[in-house]
DNA sequence: GGCTTAATGATAATGATTCCCAATTCCGTC
DNA sequence: GACGGAATTGGGAATCATTATCATTAAGCC
């Protein structure tokens, strides 16, 4: 049974440096060349990639990384909400750097994987909806869309 | 990298038996022993199971069945659609027979698992209207809810 | 330049799910 | 009721993404 929470259970979050109650004095949080490098690649990449395809991809740049290392900041960055994950169909967790820091979802391309973020006011206030109807509180969703762009269904196949 | 759809990519069914176009002749599709067991303790079972707990569950009535098949007829229950899955958020599929046919979606209480079916025609409409305006086709969707029951509310912890 | 300790990474471990394939069991037919 | 052959079963190996371990390395600070 793994771990890893890719929907969205607390209402948001809104500011994004509040992390630890005070840095005691100094030593806290490094900013380490392995941190950067992954920085730089999660911009550079234009849609969602799971930690398999990000650490290949730093590889291809020359950056050694370590898989254990992709996969903790990639963790450690969805939690802290930097960036967002999403699940495949098979079951994968993809990783994406999002635009706005506001809460939000996205409609992926299955053929190519770039997406689009899309605003769900009215898919929240459903789910609010019917989890009130049911007296459920507490309430996370998950709301994933997936679909064929333009241009990957322009081309046949 | 596995399969296995959760989601709802194409737009409804209806009808339940249409299976393969025409059997041929005669052996198409056997009631077996296991298939019958498998078929009983999903209607016993109120909430959503994993194939492991569905598989404990047969063994603990006496019923030896193999894991090998109980995934087997999960998976072929759930792509004709008899069954509903889903993805808790650990990754792990969960299995559930469901009392009405048409499409919707469920809303599933964290603590005991139990869980209550709603309709999502607001949601539905949604994803379209999102779709529409980026462009997107053949899109398919994921609602998933999980919250507290009002039982499982009432108790700490 | 040292010190402290978080960060790294090679590798083993986990665990759900799938694959393989020989042995078994339905089921229509004779 | 027995046959025959294809569908089904199941035990165990194989996958494969993700985690855990833990000794080694290297930030950040004096």
């Amino acid at each position: 049974m793994y771990r890893a929470t890719v929907t969205t259970p607390q209402p948001e979050r809104g500011v994004r440096d509040q992390a630890a109650p005070a840095p005691a004095r100094g030593t806290r949080v490094r900013g380490t060349r392995q941190a950067h490098a992954l920085a730089v690649a999660l911009e550079s990449l234009p849609g969602f990639c799971s930690a398999q395809e990000i650490h290949a991809e730093l590889r291809r740049k020359g950056e050694h990384v370590g898989l254990a290392t992709v996969y903790r900041h990639l963790q450690a960055l969805s939690e802290q909400g930097s960036i967002d994950a999403i699940r495949d169909a098979s079951g994968e967790i993809l990783y994406r750097q999002c635009e706005t820091s506001v809460h939000h979802h996205h409609l992926t391309c299955r053929g190519c994987g770039r997406s689009v973020e899309v605003e769900g006011r009215a898919a929240e206030q459903w789910a609010e909806r019917v989890a009130a109807e049911a007296g459920f509180t507490d309430v996370g969703h998950t709301f994933e869309l997936f679909g064929l762009c333009p241009e990957c269904a322009g081309r046949p196949g």
